[in-house]
Parts: C-alpha cells; structure tokens; sequence
DNA sequence: GCAAGGTC
C-alpha cells in the first residue's frame, strides 16, 4: 500500500503543484479537519515514517494536509481537509445598523473570530486546493462529521467550492474514528443526505435572524435613546438568551427566598467507654418547642439498640472524559473556569499529550491500545525530581488480567472519550497544563480499576421506646479505582464516624449529650460557571465546544458577574481568564435584558426557541418539511416582534442605559479591592485602583476623594496582584504578590510602599 | 462592535 503527502504548496493563481502520480484516477475524500484526514488516510493505505515528518511541515503552514493513498483494493484516494466551516452566512449590506435584515447568503468565512488561526486568506487558500482537486477526480466522497453541522461543511464546500458536486458526491458514514470503521464506511458509501444539510443550513439561519437581528435592535436602542452619542455592544441569541434567564430566575428565586428556622438534634452515647455519635431520625425538626421536648426527653436516658445493618457499598469507576466532564471535573479540582479548561486542552491536544478534546463521547474503543499507552504514561518523568510519575500506577493497572474501561452512555460522532496519548510533552509544559494532563491521565488510569468498596455499618437506637437515634460509619475497606485516581477521588462521604465499637442488637447505650442547634433553610446555590455549563447541557442548548464560550460572552458583555471577585485566600486582581470566583449574579442589564426580551419576544429567553426549533429541523431533515416555509416562519414572528420593540424604542433603550448606568458604577466599586488600612492616615482603606483616565491601575486610599490623605503607590502593570494576608514589618504597609507570566513558581512578593526603608535597605546592599 | 457553529 502506497501513501504519499502532496506537497501542499499552492501558487498563487491557486494550482497544485502535484507530482506526475495525481494524473492517475483517483476518488476525492473531503474531511472536516486535519485529524481526521490524517486518520482517514491511515485507515485507507498507511502512513511512513519519512511522509509522517511531511505531515509535521503542512502543520506548521497551518495549512490542511492532501493525502494521497491507495486503499487494499487498489483504488486510490486523495485526502484532502477543511478546518471547520468555510463559509458561513455574511448580510449582502454589512450595515450594522440596520435591522431586520433577511438577505443573508453563504460567503467564504472572512475571518476566525477568537484565535484568529484561520485568515480571510487561508480560507480562500484552502477552498481553492479543494476547488483544484474535484475538477480532476473520478468521484468525490463527503467525509465530514457525521452530524448537521459536518454535513453542512461539506454541503457547502461541495456546492460551492467544487461546482454543484453535493448531489452526486458519496458519503461516508463512521461514528468514531477507528480504522475498522472508516475502512467499513468506506466499503458502505451512502448517498450524501440532502435533508440534513438542509436542516443544518436552516438551523444557521434561524440562529442568524434572531440573533443578529434583534442584537441590533438592543444596540440601536441604547444608541438612539442616547441620541447616537453612546455606544454599547449588545447580543442576544437563541442560547445566549436562556443562559442568561436561568442566571436571572435563579437571581430572583434568591431574593424572594424566605429563610424559615429549623433545628436538628444528635446525641451522643456511652458503652463500655466507648463514645457513639449519632442524629436524631428526622433531619429537619420544624419548632423549636418539640425540639426542646426531644432533647429533655431523651437525656441522661438509656437507649436500646434496635438494628444493625451492616452492608458493603460498591461505587463504580468514574467514565471516561467527555468535554463536559472534564470542564467540570477541572473547576472542582482546580477551580478552573470551563472556557480556560477549553484553552488548556487544546494546548494539550496541539501537542499531542492527548485526543481530541471537544469530544461528547465517554466512550474509549480498544482500538486505542489501552496497554500501549499504559506503558508510554509509566515511562513519565518528573522534570524537577526526576522520579518517574506514574509507574506505579501503571504497573498496577497492567498486572491486571484485561483492561476494559467503564463507559458511560454518551457518544460522539466522530471522536472517541478524552484520553491521554501517552506521548512525552516536548517542551515543558505550563504548570495548569501540567495539573489538567495529570487530571486526565489519572482519570484514565481511573476508569480501568474495579469498584471502590465501603462497609456501611447503621445502628437504630431507640429511647424511651418512641425517640430513634441513628448512629451509622463508612469505612473504605477496598479503594479500588480511587486509587487511582487520587488525590482527585472524592473519597465516599464519612458518616458520624468511621468505626463502630462492636455492638450487638439490645444492648443498652447511655445518652451522654443530647444537643439541639438552630439552622436555617438556604436559598438555591448560585451557579458556577461549571454548573451553569451542566445547565445547559441538561437543558440541551449549545454545543460542548461553545457553551463555554458562550458563557464568556455573557461575563464580556456585562450581563452577569462574579459574586465574589475574591477567591478564599486571597485576593486576586487583574487575572486574565483562570480560575473563576465563586458564584454567578446577574447584573441590571442581565436583568434588563431578561425582561423586556421577555415582554417582545420571550421566545428567545426560552429553551423552547431551541426545542420548536429542532422539531421543524427534524422534519425538514426527514423531508416532512421545506426549509423555505420554516425559515419565512422564523423571519414573520420576528418581524411582528420587531415592530412592537421598535414602537418602544426609545423607553426600552432608557431602561438598558439606567441599567448600563447601575451595572458599571458597581463595577466601579467592585474593581477598588481593599488592601487593608492606610498606614498614613490610619482611618481611610488603602485600595487598588483602576485610574478612570490613564486605566492604569494603583494603590490608592479611600480618603484620598475627601481630600484628607494622599496615600498613594504605584503597581507593576502586568501579571496576576495577590493581596498577602500580612502587613509589611518595616512599614507597615500591606504587602502583596505578583505573578506575571510563567513565574507562578517564583512569584514576586513585596510592600507596595515605594518609600519603605527595607527597600532602600536592599538598594544599599545592592551598591 | 451582532448569533451559533465548526476549526487550529
């Protein structure tokens, strides 16, 4: 079997430069990215060292790879790739302020929005080697994802880029990447399904005419009502919206909650010396007068055991990463925001430490060769002590008999769970992409291990034959995957105790501390960027590879914010993506956004927009439907409810600007973090400050406005401030610490008092 | 400087 790279090089006029061999017969294959080509290649011929290395140059042109290979029976296939969609819908006008605009057409992708790793040009570059490759093959196989969106790439490519080619084009059909399967969808090529292009051509523009349409409309009414002379950018969307509604309903079921008392009881008892902790039977007791009673009641009393139960208590191996999983598996281990998490993997992937990330799958084919890569993770070695990581858990997992990994349910179209290749990282590797490889690899090794074993042992005690006390103990008696997995298990959740005194059923234990204490009902917990993430999973908007993005936007444009701009140890200012805060708020444009799309158009701060909407996509892809009649249904409403919101304009367009008004004085306020008193004036609050003219950012005390101190002292520009919890012992003014860049190994901890002798100190020493 | 959806 033959395989050769093309050189990929293109002139300018847009011509291959091939070599003699492509004047041959050969099919076209159009995959969706690079990965896949190269995979799909490999499955079709095989792939040599010395063409491997060719791969390595078209990777650093960033410019997809051609492939070309000759299958086991002697046909011969050029591979050839997109990167993502090519074309995407631009309005024929381009004039932003105007609304509604219907004429929209597909047009080659202008630019990336925000990696900026794919340019107008390369666009065009790649849409022309394509373009060059159909005219001279016998026949053309759509090899795209297998899912709306990857048929509409090749849709679109095969329409425009090679001539009305969709129609008589084949189509593969794989629901993982593996060599058996491609090389089985390549002996089974399907007609391309027109249906579901069509579905997904409506779905771009259904998203289109809401989204773009009524972002302008909010855009032009804070312009107009601020008589053109105020600008803010704002969007909303078919996911966009109801994210941004559960933050909302949530903020609101918040403020309106009532907190009602309740108390809870538990007692401790006495046998041979022994003490048992345990709790009363009901959980929640609703006044405190019959908790007072059930306290009197049962101390200084003896209490009869009543039942033992004792049981064993399997949890199974945790399944392979999905995207989701490993976003919010990364904010509860290391707190990380599910968008940075994203970026990190991708880094990750790039460097091929591990598979493709924005994968939904939990699912990991044997065709990985689990053992291989089990035995490449063993060879790991720490960069700074030089021990190597992981071969004790390797060795471990590889004396077992078979390996086979505990799945879960979801799958993906075209990619196998998140896993870690077992490659070395060739250059070394940032520190939160050091803890995210750990995590997955970890969790990899996890899913191999048997189940985790406690012992639940639960004990009744009953007192004066009518009160019943429970006293029960978790004790992990085989740790199983957890042992793996550690120190990210969560381990099971200890009961009163972890042991139990031998007991036997009658025995008589002496109530030796009965204790009621007053709680209170809590509202909902807020949600966290990783939660809010689930949410919209659960709810079934978005897609793994933007919902964290999306999220973003929401944070980018104001409409919801951090409850807690400070993390628990620290203060942290200026961090740029990272770690997120503690819980999500809405701000006043959130909230009033929130309602008066709600008044116009509630659809679109409604999951239902997403569900009616798949409902007619379905039947257009079935073909009980006509994408037309659908898309003119989308455009109607939307008109009728941009008629009434621009009757209104100018008051919707007041209420955004009070709200804009509100939103950034808090933030304002929110940007002063406090450093603690000023050590000059000894009553104002020394703060960091962001300067409204020159943005720089300062320490600065609150009296400063009042005129009465002038404490002041610049801050190093760049990088993450960290407030220390300790005041400098030279001059008592705080200190605090500085990351920038990589150093987070080394951070830079100082007073921030320019004056502090201990600075002049170290000058001298230095002379 | 607009959506949501692909991709490096």
């Amino acid at each position: 079997m033959l395989l050769l790279l093309l050189s990929t090089i293109i002139s300018k006029e847009g011509h291959f430069k091939l070599s003699g061999i492509i004047e041959l017969p050969y099919d076209l294959v159009i995959c969706e990215k690079p990965d896949a080509a190269l995979r799909i290649a490999q499955a079709l011929g095989s792939l040599s060292f010395k063409k491997m290395s060719r791969l390595e140059k078209a990777k650093r042109e960033r410019l997809p790879p051609v492939f070309s290979v000759t299958d086991r029976n002697n046909q011969r296939f050029v591979v050839c790739s997109a990167l993502g969609h090519l074309y995407g819908l631009v309005d024929i006008r381009g004039n932003r302020t105007i609304y509604p605009v219907f004429d929209v057409t597909w047009r080659p992708l202008k630019k990336k929005g925000t990696h900026g790793f794919k340019t107008s040009a390369k666009t065009e570059q790649i849409i022309r080697s394509i373009s060059a490759l159909s005219h001279k093959a016998t026949r053309i196989v759509h090899a795209c994802d297998y899912d709306q969106e990857g048929e509409v790439i090749g849709y679109n490519i095969l329409q425009y880029a090679c001539d009305n080619k969709y129609e008589s084009s084949l189509r593969a059909k794989f629901s993982t990447l593996t060599d058996e399967e491609i090389r089985n969808s390549f002996d089974n090529l399907l007609r391309p399904s027109k249906g579901l292009a069509e579905a997904g051509r409506s779905r771009h523009m259904i998203d289109f005419i809401y989204g773009v349409n009524l972002s302008r409309a909010l855009t032009q009414s804070y312009k107009v009502s601020n008589e053109g002379k105020a600008f803010c950018n704002l969007s909303i969307g078919r996911v966009q919206g109801p994210t941004l509604a559960f933050v909302v309903e949530q903020d609101i079921e918040i403020r309106n909650h009532i907190s009602d008392p309740y108390w809870t009881i538990s007692g401790e008892f006495e046998k041979n010396g022994h003490r048992i902790k345990a709790h009363y039977h009901k959980q929640k007791i609703t006044t405190q007068s019959q908790a007072t009673f059930i306290v009197n009641e049962c101390t200084d009393q003896y209490g009869k055991i009543t039942t033992i139960k004792d049981e064993k208590v399997g949890s199974k191996a945790p399944n392979p990463f999905s995207l989701g999983d490993l976003q919010s598996e990364a904010y509860r281990v290391f707190k990380f925001s599910p968008s940075h998490t994203l970026a990190i993997a991708e880094k990750l992937y790039l460097d091929a430490l591990i598979s493709y990330p924005r994968s939904s799958s939990q699912k990991l084919p044997a065709s990985i060769n689990y053992k291989k890569i089990i035995l490449h993770l063993s060879s790991f070695v720490d960069s700074t002590t030089g021990g190597a990581v992981y071969s004790i858990l390797a060795s471990k997992l590889l004396a077992k008999d078979h390996l086979s990994p505990n799945e879960g349910r979801k799958t993906d179209p075209a990619h196998p769970a998140i896993y870690p290749t077992g490659e070395k990282p060739k250059r070394r590797p940032q520190s939160a992409e050091i803890k995210l490889l750990d995590l997955i690899i970890k969790r990899f090794f996890a899913t191999f291990g048997d189940p985790a074993i406690s012992q639940h042992t639960t004990i009744t005690i009953l007192v004066k034959d009518e009160h019943i006390f429970i006293a029960d103990a978790k004790k992990m008696i085989y740790e199983g995957w957890m042992y793996f997995y550690k120190p990210y298990s969560n381990g099971s959740p200890l009961g009163d105790q972890t042991n139990l005194p031998l007991l036997r059923n009658d025995d008589i234990l002496k109530s030796v501390a009965i204790t009621m204490s007053e709680k209170f009902t809590q509202p909902p917990v807020r949600f966290n960027e990783a939660s809010l993430l689930q949410k919209m999973e659960k709810e079934k908007i978005g897609t793994k590879a933007t919902r964290s993005e999306i999220i973003s936007t929401l944070f980018k444009r104001n409409y919801i914010t951090s409850t807690n701009t400070y993390s628990r140890e620290s203060i942290v200012v200026g961090g740029v993506g990272g770690r997120t805060r503690s819980g999500i708020e809405a701000t006043d444009i959130g909230f009033e956004l929130v309602q008066s799309m709600h008044k116009y158009i509630p659809n679109i701060v409604s999951t239902n927009l997403t569900r009616s909407m798949e409902e007619q996509l379905d039947n257009i892809e079935v073909g009980k439907a006509k994408s037309a009649a659908v898309i003119e249904a989308a455009m109607d409403r939307l008109k009728e409810a941009i008629v009434s919101f621009k009757e209104k304009e100018i008051d919707i367009g007041r209420q955004i600007t009070e709200a804009i008004a509100i939103t950034r004085n808090e933030q304002r306020q929110r940007q002063q973090i406090t450093l603690g008193t000023c050590p000059i004036c000894k009553n104002g609050e020394l703060r960091i400050i962001k300067s409204n003219t020159t943005q720089k950012r300062f320490v600065g005390c609150s009296n400063y406005s009042t005129g009465t101190c002038k404490a002041a002292a610049p801050l190093p520009q760049k990088g993450l401030i960290t407030k220390m919890e300790k005041i400098c012992n030279v001059c008592k003014w705080p200190m605090v610490k500085s990351t920038y860049g990589g150093q987070s190994k080394n951070p830079w901890v100082f007073c921030v008092n320019m004056q502090c002798p201990s600075k002049k100190q170290q000058q001298n020493e230095n002379i």
